[in-house]
DNA sequence: TTGAAAGCGCTAACAC
DNA sequence: GTGTTAGCGCTTTCAA
């Protein structure tokens, strides 16, 4: 009943494009365009109206449109590739982190973001797809999985894009990462000073990050003279199946192991777990190192010594080095240190 | 500039456009239009030399153009509000377990994702922006916040709009979620009969699902007889600031609680860590129900007991809502029902 | 300061 | 089967 107020308003019919608006304010199309842009080309008063009447009507220029126009789609694509491993969900945290610093960023700076979840094996022509869908301004990538061919070719003809993932020599794409050899040597090397001389390594080592930071755990035991070593781990991704996993590494390993490198702070919280259900502690019989530094690694008990990624810079990072190349600068890769933050469970 | 040799092809001259490619396979763009469309109007010889042609040149054809003539963008908005805490990231767990469902979802039924995180208080048009851009077969909310009136208007002239979140009575869009109120009382119910008469709930009750949650369990509390009472401390959503304002409580609190509520299992496992911290056993001296059952909840130590919300499930009916809202059907709300589920931590 | 007109690249109705 | 044509809704010269 009180509905009969609101009809009182003569009924507005809905503008659908600029010039049923054009008609309406009495000027043309391309007047309208220009009010409604801003521009300070058209007289202050037919613009002021202009936009009143749009507002008053609820009229936005379709973006499709504008976009086509202009050659400028004001989106980004934010990609994540699954290569080596499907069941890897897109929530896993440390893309989810990435994810919200990266969109965080991009809407700052103005830009959509469009997001995509590849299963690159599905379609070998994925990346194609993505940055020739006349969609994008540009691309970034969260992870370069077993990808590395196919970002390569695509990188020599696509200038905006940008990768996170580890820098590896030689290579032609830019990305931003952390030096994972580096993290790999610092999670090392913290285990063997408090002791530890049978290593184990927890992670799955097909993604070129991961099996960069088993690599420098390695040389980082071999060069420190103590004859300390490390035994692999292929860890699933999974949250089920890594944990089972885990659970079997657990048993089955060399009871002398005391220190374990876990690839992920994920990865080390579920074995945190498994750990205390067997009844070993941390880090009293077995110490525990994780990698990324999530939130999360500071809410376990024990609370875990991890290597820190600075996971906003490096959101910060990939943006700004894609505006620049969207601008048609050539930007060079970022590496980022690493950093060992020393917490409980080691 | 002059063509000179155009037929002898010395340099794979990039093709920009349909008509470029028709030219050079001596057809209409009408024609390649169809052939790449994989139309069965065309021969099928024909149709195939003109895709081979345009595998060969890399070609493919624009998107925005193409869904601007077609009016149909295969792209979903997906919209993070971020009402009323704005630190709180979108790297939450619980909207990126969503999220990684949605995408999953919408990838697999062919559309892109949009997504937006917007801060409300920014700008009061917010919704109307993403909804009247052009750029979107439909929208999908992930929590309604405090942007009810928002999204209640915007739900009245705009059908393609699924929100995530709990259901009130009369309300006029359409959502998905679980039963906020039924969660409440289930989470209560358990640790009143446990023996609990003095509850704490950990919680930032100015989100209507948290509101209610608290509700049911106060609902449950009044009616069981047992004289339990239950009081609220509200908790920020930011990482540190949460820990924080929960370590505080937990020192000024009762001391007699036996029984905390939280109203997610990340505040649940913040608590628990600083539950171990000062020394107090879960749940020996206090037991602990969280709310959500993310892969989380069965990490910690001990394990959280929670309240379960099918999120895979929940994802399915946000897409499916929505998709069957695009064809112009008039879908009503989903509730799902929430369950408890019982591990260590109650 | 504004209007007219020419597209952006694609699709689909209508010819032939 | 295939070509022609007329837009989708907007922006932006070019004129006036």
């Amino acid at each position: 009943m009180h509905r009969m107020a609101s009809d009182t308003a003569e009924k507005p019919h809905r503008i659908r494009n600029i010039s049923e608006l054009a008609k309406l304010a009495g000027v043309s199309a391309g007047t309208v365009s220009r009010a409604l842009a801003g521009k300070d080309l058209v007289n202050r008063e037919t613009r002021e109206r202009i936009q009143a009447l749009a507002r008053e009507h609820g009229f936005r220029p379709n973006q499709m449109a504008s976009r086509l126009r202009t050659g400028q789609t004001g989106v980004i694509g934010v990609v994540i590739p699954l290569g080596h491993e499907q069941k890897q969900h897109i929530s896993d945290p440390f893309f989810m982190t990435l994810l919200g610093h990266l969109a965080d960023e991009l809407t700052e700076g103005g830009y959509e973001l469009m997001l995509s979840r590849v299963i690159p094996a599905q379609k070998v022509d994925w990346l194609e797809r993505i940055v020739d869908s006349g969609m994008l301004d540009g691309v970034l990538m969260i992870g370069q999985s077993n990808q590395i061919e196919t970002i390569e070719r695509i990188a020599e003809i696509y200038r905006p894009l940008v990768v996170w993932g580890t820098w590896r020599e030689g290579q032609k794409h830019c990305v931003v990462g952390t030096d994972s050899f580096a993290g790999g040597r610092l999670a090392a090397r913290h285990l063997i000073a408090r002791g530890c001389r049978r290593l184990a390594f927890f992670g799955d080592t097909r993604g070129l990050e991961i099996e960069q930071r088993l690599d420098g755990a390695r040389a980082e035991a071999a060069e420190s003279g103590t004859g300390a070593v490390i035994e692999a781990y292929p860890t699933h991704l999974s949250a089920q199946e890594m944990s089972d996993q885990i659970a079997s590494d657990l048993t089955q390993m060399d009871p002398a192991v005391d220190g374990i490198f876990a690839a992920s702070d994920v990865i080390a919280m579920a074995t945190l777990r498994l750990l205390h259900e067997t009844g070993r502690k941390v880090p009293g019989d077995i110490a525990l190192v994780g990698f990324d530094d999530l939130p999360l690694a500071t809410q376990t008990v024990p609370q875990l010594t991890t290597i820190h990624q600075d996971i906003a810079g490096g959101a910060r990072a990939m943006v700004a080095s894609l505006m620049r190349r969207i601008a048609g600068e050539d930007v060079p890769s970022t590496v980022m240190a690493p950093e060992l933050i020393v917490r409980e469970s080691a």
